[in-house]
DNA sequence: TTGTAAGCGTTATCAA
DNA sequence: TTGATAACGCTTACAA
């Protein structure tokens, strides 16, 4: 743990006796130096254990090589993956991936954002937290650095996003459970006032209604998508005078949860009653009966989001214009055992 | 997407009359500046969007405010856990997390370890690729840095490490499937040069010796520990002449592989065979049917882990001298349906 | 209580 | 082809 000194451009140029300039134009392979003293440099560089210092490039350069990536946890499977891509494609890039947690906290996302501006990120990823339910903190962010915001988004907002056909993933989930016989489809919904929630929402109400079939008011149940609230959600529906015969859930976590809940009563899945999620999370394969749901390409959000802002700095660098673009990815119906019957 | 200039102490300082080292002891609350002078830079900081620049800030202290997290991958539930848990409490402690994925490949393992150096980060929390064979690379930097290992540790190397005593893990996972009453226990282990699957190889071995159990050379088999590879070991277990009646498996991964293969032959679990696993994956819980497995209490690796690398770091930077810490934690028994026949 | 000035490690511009 | 110099935004002795 000794706190040796760091050597620096100036050590190097000192050990062979030429300016620091020269050696920093010999490292960023400036063309009218020699290739003579650019081996030397490298040379030195090697021997004297030289790593250039990030921070005193980015100050001077104006940029730090930083990403801010903002998601609602970690730990669910959904933002993982697509931390694991953006990592990977951004790291390709040559960017350095910063990470904060805003806990579906609108607080904890004001001070992450504030936080990201501070450490000098030159552009931010984001999916917005459940409690957010306005847009000035990103509008603000937004104006001054490229933004991209996947999943969960913000709808007046104009920045680059990346989500999924929400809609069409309700028709083709709905779609899918009257196709199986299917009438009375309940839906474990999320909060209206983020983007990919409401239009699910609209999605259900449209397919069950092209359908024929009544739609009402007591079977769509917004929530935070636990499998704790799948669980009590299930059984409130069960004690309705008319209890729903399916539930389309906007996440596999409650999906998972109402699941428990049939077993427990011994309602057969999918005979009596069909379960369909959304996200394809790595537990609905695994569990009995296996679970239908709706996957959303999460590696693929990752990627794009990542490369959304690149290129996005890409073209400021350039001095270009850059339009926000929307990436829309079109979900894919997964049917399992749990709604597969007849 | 404006790149208007940002604001800087300077022109906090020319907008108040006042000189920018006199507003920077404002920020830093300095005892020898007026209330009046500091409330006027804090109001004129408001009025002008002053963000500070921790590019600035790091260059001129020595101090990025940066942490590495380098871990296999955060897709995994284990890691996506940990960073959780690392990023909330060096996030509280005032640190931004950056973080990188060696894929378990020792290569980017190196590039990642570089780059946070680059980076100037204070110190790095880091669980080993299983590919790697060698040292070197964390020696280095944990002569520079404060390094702190987690979970998947090398032996040699003297640094700080956090994690659960996987001997008693081992003991207590064989002591549990001898005491119901299996007796041919294979275990589908991790490659030995990693500690923590050294440890729980040797773990399973001596515990099997205690119950006077042969110890056969076939039932020990190493592997990268993934859903197919519990497949594959699953099959060839169960063509052996005398193939065993339980797995304790490393990791819940392959245990659940494992699994779907008894499942299939129809060898009812935990009746005729049964199945313990490692870590407490989300899954493990959720499948039918449950798999018992050790709670590695991944959360508390994570804080601990954090708290490690800032102590380490405030000793440093009060000149103390600081000795590298070992955390152990106990992993415990979690009896599922996989086990608990009679 | 505030100002002056140097410096953190790099790079860009200009001059040599 | 290389060198001198200033600057990026901030902090910190030291001076006033």
């Amino acid at each position: 743990m000794s706190v040796r000194k760091k050597t620096t451009i100036v050590d190097i140029a000192d050990y062979l006796g030429i300016t620091p300039s020269a050696v920093s134009k010999a490292f960023s392979d400036h063309p009218r130096i020699s290739a003579k003293t650019k081996k030397a440099v490298f040379e030195a560089a090697e021997k004297l254990g030289y790593q250039p210092n990030y921070l005193a490039t980015g100050l001077r350069k104006g940029r730090s090589g930083l990403i801010g990536v903002l998601v609602p946890g970690i730990h669910l499977s959904f933002f993982a993956t697509i931390i694991k891509a953006m990592e990977e494609t951004l790291s390709e890039g040559g960017y350095n991936v910063i990470i904060a947690q805003s806990q579906d906290n609108y607080e904890k996302e004001c001070a992450h954002l504030e936080g990201f501006m501070k450490a000098q990120v030159e552009g931010i990823i984001a999916s917005v937290a459940l409690d957010t339910q306005t847009t000035e903190h990103y509008r603000k962010t937004g104006m001054r650095i490229p933004l991209v915001l996947f999943d969960r988004t913000l709808r007046d907002l104009e920045v680059s996003k990346v989500v999924v056909d929400d809609y069409t993933g309700s028709v083709k989930a709905i779609d899918h459970l009257v196709s199986k016989g299917y009438r009375r489809i309940a839906h474990i919904a999320g909060y209206a006032h983020i983007e990919p929630f409401r239009v699910r929402i609209q999605g259900y109400q449209e397919t069950v209604k092209k359908h024929g079939l009544d739609l009402r008011e007591e079977f769509i149940i917004p929530c935070r998508l636990t499998v704790a609230d799948g669980i009590d959600i299930m059984n409130d529906l069960l004690k309705l005078p008319e209890p729903p015969d399916a539930i389309y859930a906007a996440s596999d976590l409650p999906a998972y949860g109402a699941l428990t809940v049939l077993k427990e009563h011994k309602i057969r899945v999918p005979e009596e009653f069909g379960v369909i999620g959304f996200s394809n999370e790595v537990h609905t394969s695994m569990v009995t009966p296996t679970i239908s749901t709706m996957e959303q390409h999460s590696e693929n959000i990752g990627v794009l989001a990542a490369r959304s802002v690149m290129e996005q700095l890409a073209h400021l660098y350039e001095g270009k214009e850059y339009i926000p673009q929307q990436n829309i990815l079109t979900p894919k119906l997964i049917v399992r055992e749990s709604t597969n019957r007849e």
